[in-house]
DNA sequence: GCCTTTGATTAACTTTATCTTAACTAAGAT
DNA sequence: ATCTTAGTTAAGATAAAGTTAATCAAAGGC
């Protein structure tokens, strides 16, 4: 995560920078309104952390310019302007969040924190992802690929392949999927386990190539 | 857009929620943690602004267990706890905002449409144009094209469309397209969602081309 | 004001997907 | 050789989704 501090006061932006990169933060600093604008303008960071008064162009100002083209880039104030007017002119520049100097080290971390989420969150898709060998699974999506080609599981057919996937290499007996795959129920007498396998087996394996799905005779499966 | 105002004290939920309404919002409030957090999972509010305390359940709770399935919703404490400790326990626990008791009017007001102003940037596209693949959408002037060719949307037709687009390759829930179509509503019985699926499949697929809407089986769709 | 048009919703009905079961075949163990 | 276990199919059962037409409501024109 990569964050632009900018502001003039060296005693602040030195310690502050030190901070954030301890946190595991990748900081720029910029000393004046200028440079920091050029900075910002070029749309690499992942937070500004602005003041206002600066020399040659105000914060407000870059964060008016920046907002202009760049919706998404959160942006925190962090100034010596308290009065209640001064904070609604710079939320309604376009800031996310507006922190009065003196400040506590913890809530602006804190703040830095809550804003980085929320980019994380919106830009970075969430859905978890299983991988082995050529087969990738995304279990949110309930897909399956298989060296790029999409292929669409059905229910049971993705929870049995997000066990075997989170096992591999690993003899799993039949009452072991049995209970995961189907608890609460009574280990069936029918062979639906089989036909699950069949089902997912003709889904992920390509004759021709090694079989992923290896069945261990008397005991169950192992995938891998 | 739509506020839910969680806080026990009716001195201060009654202006509140009057103001907020005169601002534009449409603004539900619930009186303890119970019924807040009810309202909260439904998942159709724009921006949540909670008390800490409350009868029930805390604010506290209530964004945690919202954030365990819900990353996008915007949150503000507006709370007279007023720690440091308790600021970074807020935000940490999936807060974007945290303003102390007493608050400023017109603080509060600015950042509400800051947060306000960043979902609606990132899930109502600025843009109001999108485009997957062969597929791209006037969200103003609710058409679409497809190669080229002109394809006029209904209104629900339209909605419906953009959600999908702006959702490329994700699994959508029926329950997650109908909260985001028809907020406010209960989950109706009836499965006009179906229909509309129909009607826009009509006008978006060509036969002979890969599908656009793909049905996931007892969960919903995926399009792209 | 009334009629027409359009879109949203509902309900009845049809089709399909998934899962399960069962019968049959093939393979492995003793 | 015989018995056990797994693989392969296809045939139901069930729930879900698709389809279609009818109904209802709102908007626009005359």
């Amino acid at each position: 995560m990569r964050i632009l501090l900018v502001d003039d006061e060296i005693e602040l932006t030195d310690p502050l920078s030190r901070v954030l990169t301890r946190e595991g933060y990748t900081v720029d600093v910029a000393y004046n309104g200028a440079s920091g604008n050029e900075l910002a303008s070029l749309g690499a960071y992942d937070l500004l952390i602005l003041d206002w008064m600066l020399p040659h162009i105000s914060g407000l100002e870059i964060c008016q310019q920046m907002r202009s083209h760049d919706r998404t880039t959160p942006v925190l104030f962090l100034t010596a302007k308290d009065t209640v007017d001064d904070r609604v002119m710079g939320l309604d520049a376009g800031a996310d969040d507006y922190l009065v100097k003196p400040f506590e080290l913890r809530e602006l971390l804190a703040r830095v924190r809550a804003l980085l989420r929320r980019s994380a969150a919106t830009d970075a898709n969430p859905s978890q992802r299983l991988r082995v060998g050529q087969i990738e699974l995304d279990l949110n999506n309930q897909i399956a690929y298989r060296q790029g080609d999409l292929i669409e599981l059905s229910e049971k057919e993705s929870q049995l392949l997000a066990y075997f996937m989170s096992h591999v290499g690993l003899l799993l007996s039949h009452k072991q999927i049995y209970q995961h795959l189907w608890p609460s129920e009574e280990i069936p007498k029918s062979n639906n386990l089989a036909a699950l396998v069949r089902l997912l087996r003709r889904k992920i394996e390509v004759k021709g190539a090694a079989p992923l799905i290896h069945t261990v005779y008397g005991k169950g499966y192992r995938f891998g």
